[in-house]
Parts: C-alpha cells; structure tokens; sequence
RNA sequence: GGCCCCAUCGUCUAGCGGUUAGGACGCGGCCCUUUCACGGCUGAAACACGGGUUCGAUUCCCGUUGGGGUCACCA
C-alpha cells in the first residue's frame, strides 16, 4: 500500500518526531517549548525531528505567520531535520484516506446541514443535557442520499466499549466511545479537517512519538479512531501540560502570551535563557537550573515532565539572562546590543564596547539594560545630566572635582591600575573614604549615579574624553555660582 | 454542564512509605565594596481538606474542594 511507504521505509526502532503549528499567529512560547521537547527527544534517541505546517485552515493561515513561526524556531536552533511538510498540499492524499475509509464502511456522507446541526445543538443545551453529534446518516444507505445536496464525510466512532491511551506524560487515560462523536473528515467542499490531516500526516512522515500540548489530549482519542479505520499503528502519545499566565489562566494573548520575538527584541533575552527556561518549566532533574544545550539532551526524558500546568514567572526568567549574558562572549553581546545603542540615537564604536563588556555584564539582566549601562561610553557632550547625579556636584564636591582635574591631568599613565593607586593615594591623603572622590567623578563621567567600578570608566572613556566630561561640569558649577 | 487531567513554599521544582520536607527565582538580614550589580552567608516561606490502607503517610486508594483542558464543516 503507497500510503505506508514512510513507515515501512523507516529504519526500525528510529524515533520520529514532530513539531506542527499552525500559521495563524506567530511562535508562542507554548508552541516553543513544544518544538523543544521534540526537538530534544529526537536528539536524545537519535531520532529525527520534523516539521509541519498545518495550514489547512485557508481563511486563518498566513504567509507571514509561516515566517514568523520558522524565524522563531531558527532563533532557537530547534529547525526541523528536513524541510518543513505543508499540509494544505497534501489534501489529495487526505482525500484518498477518507475514501479509503468511506470504502471500508468506517466513514459515511452525511447530509445534516450546518443549520440543523446548530439546532440541535441549541436545543440539547435548552434541556442541559449534552450534546453529541447523533446523524441518522450514519446507518442510512448511500442510495437513498438526495441528489445534488452538499455533504460531509464523517468517522463511525465506536459506540461501544472504551478507548485507553498510555501516555508517556499523563499515564494511562481512560474514555468511554460512547463520549466519541462523528466527527467530520472531509467539509462539504471536499478539503480535509485537521483531524483527518494530522493522523494521515503523521503516519505518512513515520511519526513515532506525538509530543503536543495537553489541548489535545481529547483529540487523541478521535485520532485514534482514524488509525484504526485504516489499521494503522497508534504512535507513542505524550501529552504536555500547557503553560499558563501568572494568573494561573491559559496563557493568551492578553496575557502576555508573546511571539518569540518579543522575547527576543522587546525583551532582550538570549536564545539560551529562553530555552533553559523553557526546558525547566515543568521538568526537572534533580536541582539542576541551569542547563546547556548539550545537557538537556543528555539529560531529556519524558519522565521527567511535570502533570500539572505550569505558570509563566518573567522574574526567573530575567535572573536566568542574567546568567547567560554573565557567560556570553563581549563580542557577541556587543554585536547584539550595538543596534540598540544606535536606536537610542548613538553613535558607537564596536572596539570600545567589547572592551566594556566584561564591566558591563554583571550589571544586565537584559539586552536593553546591557545597552543602556553602555550608553555613557558614547553619549555627546556635555552630557546629560541625571539629577541625583547633578545634586552630587555642588559646593565642596564641586570644589573637589577641580582638584581631581588637576590631578588628572597630571597623569600620564591612564591606565585603570594606576589610576586606581593615584586617586587611591589622593583620598587617603585627604584622610576621605574612596567614595567621597568617586562618586562627583562618576556624576561628571557618566551623567549617572551608577556604572562600572569608576577606574574602569576613566580608562574606558580614554584622557582627553575623561578630563573633558570634568571640565563640562567645572564649568557649568562656576556659571551657576556666578 | 458532560468528559478528561491536575494538586509540595508566592512561583518553578526535588521527593517515588520512615527526610530537621531539599534546591532555584522572588522577598528580608549580614558580608564583600568607590556607586550599582555580581558573589558569599543567612532568615521567613509548602505537603489543599476529609476519610481510609499501613506499625508508619507528602508519598498508595476513595471522596470533597480548588485549578486546568476539551466539547466546530478551527487547529
């Protein structure tokens, strides 16, 4: 039979995932981690990974949701092995399933119209009693169908007897068939339902493991009713808990259920963070948090997945970037966050900022933070001037400041460790705290209260920048006692 | 409402019959320190409730409560 080619042609015992949203929106985080558990379960058995686009819903699909979502997945690193499988172009093999079923007494034409079915619907939720689709189509002969009249193809589901699901991640779940509706395979206008589509898809690219949201663990049920009209093998189901807001509700879009790149642009995270986040939001091995790549690999089991829904902690996952930007590589970053910098209206200079990065990072818990902590490197003077930062340079600090200028510009190594023994020497000289001196300098270097260890600063910033800064304020504190 | 699933600090979790119930984020305190961070130490903080089973339940079973999911010619 053509339609086994995939599986019959797998290699034995090779595990086959897949990871298939549909272009109706961009990347969500959910859609995120579900591509990630995929993604490492493959890895972890030396399977392969695919991707599905189920764009089967023609109003609802967009080309640039199919964008958003392969951009959001590239960021990640989680691309499918082969090229992604479109759905939508495989509706004549989806078609050729139904009939196959309809051949075999498993599917019958059912002409209940849209309006009747709503009625039906109306009337049972009238007499609180629950709705099952019940058409007398099911046991009617094929010859008696009205001629010219539009119709459905719809599954016999057992009435009979219960369905039980092993699942890797919720256990063994139980459903009695007669829960099970008649669910429409093929619309009156020929094309396929998901339903349909997924279970062809799904045994056509040798899926073995179907890793997916809880949402559909119901669906699974249906699925299930398809594969054996066509008697085919049930794959491994694991249904994962979803992940809600805060709040504790489904995380929507009002939520604050993102794209992957909000996370990426708004938000400044790194791949990395989003991923070891991801990967820790209900699972966990042992007290490891942070966790590379190649680890989770290693270390990934469906086991080790959580039941319950999970909620969405934004602090956790700041504290994570902050860790990973901690680890990233000054260049890396600098490339990252010079765009932002110019952004802010910046004109910077790549050299400088790697050699800031080091001081930079431990200060950032974000990309966005990280350029803005940069920012005093390459702001136009004079600067603007923060007023806690202003309030710092009045009367003896001012005073204070000049004397600073004096002896800075004095001094020709210009190098952190010599300027830190210099002004170390002056304050103890004066018998004042380090601080005394440090922090008017930092006010007329950054503009700030904050930044970097300040010998840092005047190195970073270079002589002629540094002792310019200063005099910018000397100047301006005579004008305003004047 | 029917069906299905879930339940350990505020949050993410470890635990898989006997533990001072552990870790992480967040929060408080202390230390380090030129600011801010980082880092180190430390404190407060949980087994939803009620029945069983058992010598012994956070752990096993049942119920209650609470939360979630799903009930389309959407996916």
């Amino acid at each position: 039979m053509a339609s086994s080619v995939s599986r019959e042609g797998a290699e034995p015992g090779l595990v086959v995932t897949r990871f298939a949203p549909s272009p109706t929106g961009f990347l969500h985080i959910g859609g995120a981690r579900t591509a990630l558990f995929n993604w490492l379960f493959a890895r972890h058995h030396g399977g392969k990974y695919l991707l599905r686009i189920e764009d089967t819903d023609r109003a609802r699909s967009t080309e640039p949701a199919i964008a958003a979502i392969l951009d959001g997945l590239a960021w990640l690193g989680l691309e499918g092995d082969e090229p992604p499988v479109f759905q939508f172009a495989r509706s004549a093999r989806h078609a050729e399933v139904a009939a196959q079923l309809l051949a075999a007494g498993h599917a019958y034409r059912c002409y209940l119209t849209p309006e009747e079915l709503a009625e039906r619907r109306a009337l049972a939720q009238t007499e609180r009693r629950p709705f099952r689709i019940a058409s007398e189509w099911r046991e009617r002969s094929p010859t008696e169908a009205p001629a010219g009249l539009p119709s459905v193809v719809r599954i016999k589901s057992p009435r009979e007897g219960e369905t039980v699901i092993e699942d890797r991640v919720q256990g063994r779940v139980t459903v009695a068939n007669a829960e099970l509706d008649d669910f429409v395979l093929l619309r009156s206008d020929g094309t396929p339902t998901y339903m349909l589509a997924v279970v062809v898809d799904d045994h056509d690219m040798g899926v073995t493991h179907v890793i997916r949201g809880d949402d559909h663990l119901n669906n699974a049920f249906r699925q299930i009713v398809i594969l054996d009209g066509m008697n085919w093998k049930h794959p491994v189901y694991a249904h994962v808990p979803l992940i809600h807001g805060t709040d504790g509700a489904k995380l929507s879009k009002r939520h604050g259920a993102l794209g992957v790149d909000a996370y990426r642009d708004e938000m400044g995270l790194l791949p990395e963070t989003v991923l070891n986040y991801l990967l820790r939001l209900g699972w966990g091995h042992g007290d490891r948090e942070v966790i590379t790549r190649d680890e989770a690999i290693a270390l990934f089991d469906l086991d080790g997945v959580g039941k319950s829904p999970s909620r969405f902690d934004t602090k956790k996952l700041l504290n994570l970037n902050g860790h990973y930007i901690r680890e990233a590589d000054p260049a890396r970053l600098a490339d990252l966050v010079a765009p932002r910098l110019v952004a802010m209206g910046l004109k910077c200079d790549r050299a400088k900022l790697v050699a800031a990065m080091p001081e930079l990072q431990p200060r950032a818990k974000d990309l966005d933070e990280l350029a803005r902590g940069a920012a005093f490197l390459f702001a136009t003077r004079p600067l603007a001037m923060d007023p806690k930062a202003a309030a710092l340079l009045t009367g003896d600090a001012l005073t204070l400041l000049g004397d600073l200028d004096v002896l800075l510009a004095a001094t020709n190594d210009w190098t952190t460790a010599a300027l830190e023994a210099n002004l170390k020497a002056e304050a103890e000289q004066r018998g004042l705290g380090l601080g005394k001196l440090a922090q008017p300098l930092r006010a007329a270097l950054t503009g700030q209260t904050t930044s970097p260890g300040i010998f840092d600063v005047l190195a970073l910033l270079g002589r002629d920048e540094s002792l310019a800064r200063i005099r910018d304020r000397l100047v301006e504190g005579m004008a305003a006692t004047t």
